[in-house]
DNA sequence: TGATAATCCTACCAGATAACTAGGAAATAA
DNA sequence: TTATTTCCTAGTTATCTGGTAGGATTATCA
């Protein structure tokens, strides 16, 4: 399941994106439109900035901005600092690999390649959408059979 | 992240599935061969046998068996007998759907269209292995570049 | 220069969930 | 009838999530 952190971390990215992107935006705006607690969401924001994923300015006219345009924001970057490893288990994650400390033989684990093919894929709808990609409003998918 | 009882759960469905199909496995074996607390695995297997996964067999020959052969357990099944959602948001999940409290119009949230996209990637892996396909040993596949 | 308004930082807290544990009742085979 | 199993209910403990509190620091602007 998705954590509140990342729910409210992409929709507060979202917010950014539509702004004027020329004056940092205050936190209270974000939290009050998005309808998020502030002090929450300081912190969902203190932290994508320590990694790199948006600026910030203090002081009177201060707040947050994003630090590259939407189109180069890759949804991989995103997910893993908001919601930490894309994988299902940590010894299939690349970004946050940890050996299982039950598993004996890795190479041959069974769980493990069946959530390596689940990693791949979501992998791949990560890499293809930027947040760009978020922001373009467009009906929702069919659901499939099962 | 897959919690342990999921783990723990696909392990013991491997473990009987190779097994002699013709007499039902008591717990403790199963337990000591894959290192699992023999409580907390009783409590999943009774989980699986409530959901019709699993038979059983009372008293002093008794223990689990699969209901039905390895070649037709598919993983969906499993994942959300032992997990639960296969989405990571509730409001796109097809078994277990909610809908979101804060979200206004579901049609057109951007969080909804990129986890319905991740969510089908998971499907389209869970529908198509089974848990005979988890018994084949056989080498993981390559780590993709990012 | 001082009031104001913002980020920054550390620490804490409460509730939920995950991972187990305890103990015994009911069933079944030998 | 005894040993061995599943079955059932109810705990317990540890960790994580979501949210708070309070104040230090920085910058604008009157």
């Amino acid at each position: 399941m998705l954590s509140k952190k990342t729910k409210y971390g992409l929709k507060a990215l979202v917010f950014l994106a539509k702004q004027d992107q020329d004056s940092p935006v205050p936190i209270g705006r974000i939290s009050a439109s998005e309808n998020i607690s502030q002090k929450f969401l300081e912190s969902i924001l203190l932290d994508m900035r320590k990694y790199g994923l948006l600026g910030s300015k203090k002081g009177k006219t201060g707040g947050y901005y994003l630090l590259k345009p939407a189109e180069e924001i890759r949804m991989t970057e995103v997910i893993r600092i908001l919601e930490g490893p894309i994988a299902m288990v940590p010894c299939v994650s690349l970004n946050f690999y940890e050996p299982c400390s039950d598993c004996k033989d890795e190479e041959n684990c069974s769980i493990r390649r069946l959530m390596i093919q689940v990693r791949d894929k979501a992998l791949e709808v990560y890499r293809n959408s930027t947040l760009a990609d978020l922001l373009r409003p467009q009906k929702n998918g069919l659901v499939p059979e099962d």
